[in-house]
DNA sequence: TAGATTGTTAATCGATTAACAATC
DNA sequence: TAGATTGTTAATCGATTAACAATC
């Protein structure tokens, strides 16, 4: 049942399908065509989607719409969860607009903060509540989920506050030591998603350095880095 | 030569032995110590680093500095790099700030800007600059790297743009279809880093489905998911 | 020395690929 | 029917784990 290795596949998935049917305006693909455009090869695909259960067509590929709504049921982005966003700065007022957060099931409710400046301020249609109000808010509004883009050095508590308030999944853009807040052991049901920008530059880094640089093993300067 | 599967845990590495190095304050760390920080087994601990060419202490562990020393070389993090970042709204103002910038060895020289109520302002330090002068900048200045934080629907134009005046690294936080600019075939030489915030979205729907679910296979409840 | 922990080999496990009969 | 492409099995490959002698 839980085959998570797979899973974290879904979401790339996702995005190369969603490409074939409205940029290339297709509604099969066979597995060829999409292993090219994500660089895999047709066998994994093949395999993948026989795994997730889903079935293509004889000679025909894959109806790329039901394979999306497959994907879509796995990782339960049709399912509405309610969500906050705490700090309303830069980044707070960047992602508040970010249309993958509707995409994957979260209704964003409202946005907090702790700037006197910024509450009551309304960005994108939602306004900024002051976060003295959160505990309140949390148990009026089933909040599932709460997205912090706060400066990092306050996430780890304001993780604890609001596992308090009873939220148990958290959106964070700071890696966190949650030994460091949850002394008496990390709860089993808190979940924390950690977005490492910072991989992310570092990867970049290291493909800057073997760009052009000469493989030996293949016998020609590296080109198209693949990590 | 090219172990790119290794490489891809590198990051990951450096941010334990770091955590470990300044919030544990410690010198030294065992293959034990840091796997159960970091959720995997001990042996794969010492497998990578030997293959990394690191050797620790028999009866004492790691030397965390050495490693780190070693991770920085090998994804070139040390080594400086001229940038840019485009798009100076609420995530290029966001992301000027981000100090894994110059972690990585980016040394980030200017904004850029379209918006003429934007241009001319000075970012954490930094003057946004007219977009219009990016090919004479780019030029007099050895950009290695450019940051697009731009609208998801520029972002492809811009990068052939600054790709035609040598720019060959990006970093972008949009999915691009490359085969939809480069018409004539991708440059080999193209470096694009992407960030997919959508996927963590996705990932963070999924974990919240999963969260208390009974798991048949090791008949408990799911809880602490690790993808 | 006794204790701790590495480094490495061999065994296991799992994921990817190859191949091809099935079938639309 | 011929052509295309799946679905699945078996083979391969690679990564993880187990085990333990080596050694500080």
């Amino acid at each position: 049942m839980f085959d998570n290795k797979l899973t974290r596949k879904l979401p790339r998935y996702y995005r190369y399908l969603k490409e074939q049917l409205e940029y290339y305006e297709t509604e099969f693909v066979s597995s060829e065509i999409l292993a090219k455009l994500m660089g895999v090869s047709p066998s994994q695909i093949r395999q993948d989607f026989s795994r997730l259960g889903y079935s293509g067509f004889h000679g025909k590929g894959y109806d790329i719409r039901e394979i999306l709504k497959k994907v879509t049921n796995l990782l339960e982005t049709d399912v509405k969860k309610n969500c906050i966003l705490v700090g309303a700065g830069n980044l707070g007022q960047s992602m508040c607009k970010y249309e993958a957060i509707g995409e994957s099931g979260f209704i964003l409710k409202a946005l907090f903060d702790v700037n006197p400046k910024i509450i009551g301020l309304v960005i994108n249609g939602y306004e900024v509540l002051d976060v003295d109000h959160l505990e309140g808010y949390i148990k009026d509004n089933d909040i599932k989920a709460a997205f912090l883009c706060t400066p990092k050095n306050v996430d780890a508590a304001l993780i604890k506050t609001l596992y308090g308030h009873g939220v148990k999944a958290f959106l964070v853009f700071s890696p966190i030591i949650l030994e460091e807040i949850f002394k008496d052991g990390i709860p089993g049901d808190l979940i924390i998603e950690n977005v490492h920008i910072d991989d992310n530059i570092k990867l970049l880094s290291y493909k800057i350095k073997l760009n052009g640089q000469y493989d030996s093993i293949n016998n020609k300067n590296v080109i198209n880095i693949t990590l």
